[in-house]
DNA sequence: TCTAAAACTATAGTCATTCTGGATTTGTCG
DNA sequence: CGACAAATCCAGAATGACTATAGTTTTAGA
């Protein structure tokens, strides 16, 4: 019986956004080697030991509370493209949509945008959500181009596909960016 | 006045080696997380601070005491290519020839490269050591092709090429996935 | 209400890394 | 040679992330 709405599960996700909202607050005050994970747990009114048992991975995790999902929607996006498409147009719009490369942001999110491409613990820790989602998207792209999704062309594809927002992230134009790094991997694109 | 080869220097770098042959070797004994830095000082006969005068990058980068200059090989590979040779196979030879792709090894060698390649901390710290190279590969790639170097298609691509060992470095034939890795970048290699 | 799982806490580690402050060694120059 | 400055070394303490332990509180569900 799993009952998603109890209140159990309520006060998890209301302390894990506690520990987000702190940790931002005060990573952008402070940067993120000026603040200790016993600040952030006093921040959230928990105890050290609380905060690792909500945030396993550690210190750069904190900040990354909304699901590591991000290289599984890629996958998606592959799947449920309208018909027609090719694959790696619906992966320039679904990573143009996300990420670092959406235009206009709250505040809120810029900020904390930009904490993660200045810093350079965050942004890799960003990188390996991205790429978490590496074997998935391989997947994703076998099954379009009738290949082996284990096999190195696939898989070195879906790599670097994640890979973009890291590489262009930090561009004057992060969307111009993206678009060149396409423009290269599409010639040798299969299927 | 530098005097290259004084007592100082020499000593130096017998003290770095020492540390390097006895991080390799305890690893290899007892695995990367079996080992605190505490005893390779001690299996050196130095003291931790003078550990970590010697190498002030950390733990990981203690078995790496030959030079970081992986990446900058591969600039210079491009750069003193025979005439008419294209850019890419250049690199695929230089690739070809070392690092995770060279078929027979001492087996103290062999030794320490599975090591890097089954441990994932250092698995990640050999590939900033790579990844370092990407300006130099950059400017040789853009001096090749015309373009500008700090443009995202050159760095891109630069970016790609080393992150190639880390990619292909842990299939069953590293050699065949490298090369199927440049099939996959050379369509849209520019000039 | 009763019970067992889950969540919380304080406390005390371990480990990597940095800092401090002083000793020792080495290159150089008079 | 002998002294002086720089480099090197070291013990020891401190910091900070993270883990392990063991006991307390809260909650879900019968």
């Amino acid at each position: 019986m799993v009952m998603t709405t109890g209140r159990r599960e309520r006060k998890k996700a209301q302390t894990r956004k506690a520990l987000a909202d702190a940790a931002v607050r005060l990573f952008a005050e402070h940067g993120y080697d000026g603040v200790t994970v016993a600040q952030i747990a006093e921040a959230a009114d928990v105890s050290i030991a609380t905060l690792f048992a909500h945030v396993p991975d550690g210190k750069e995790a904190l900040i990354f509370d909304d699901g590591a999902g991000r290289g599984d929607r890629l996958a998606r996006a592959v799947r449920e493209r309208p018909p027609g498409e090719p694959v790696p147009r619906a992966l320039r719009r679904c990573l143009a949509a996300g990420g670092p490369f959406a235009g206009d942001l709250p505040p809120e999110l810029r900020r904390k945008r930009d904490l993660i491409v200045n810093t350079p613990a965050l942004r890799a820790y960003s990188r390996t959500l991205w790429i978490a989602g590496e074997p998935a998207l391989a997947a994703a792209i076998a099954a379009e181009s009738g290949q082996d999704p284990s096999g190195m062309a696939v898989r070195a594809l879906a790599r670097y596909v994640l890979e973009i927002p890291e590489l262009a992230g930090a561009e004057p134009d992060p969307l111009a960016a993206m678009h060149a790094i396409f423009d290269l991997l599409e010639p040798g694109w299969p299927g």
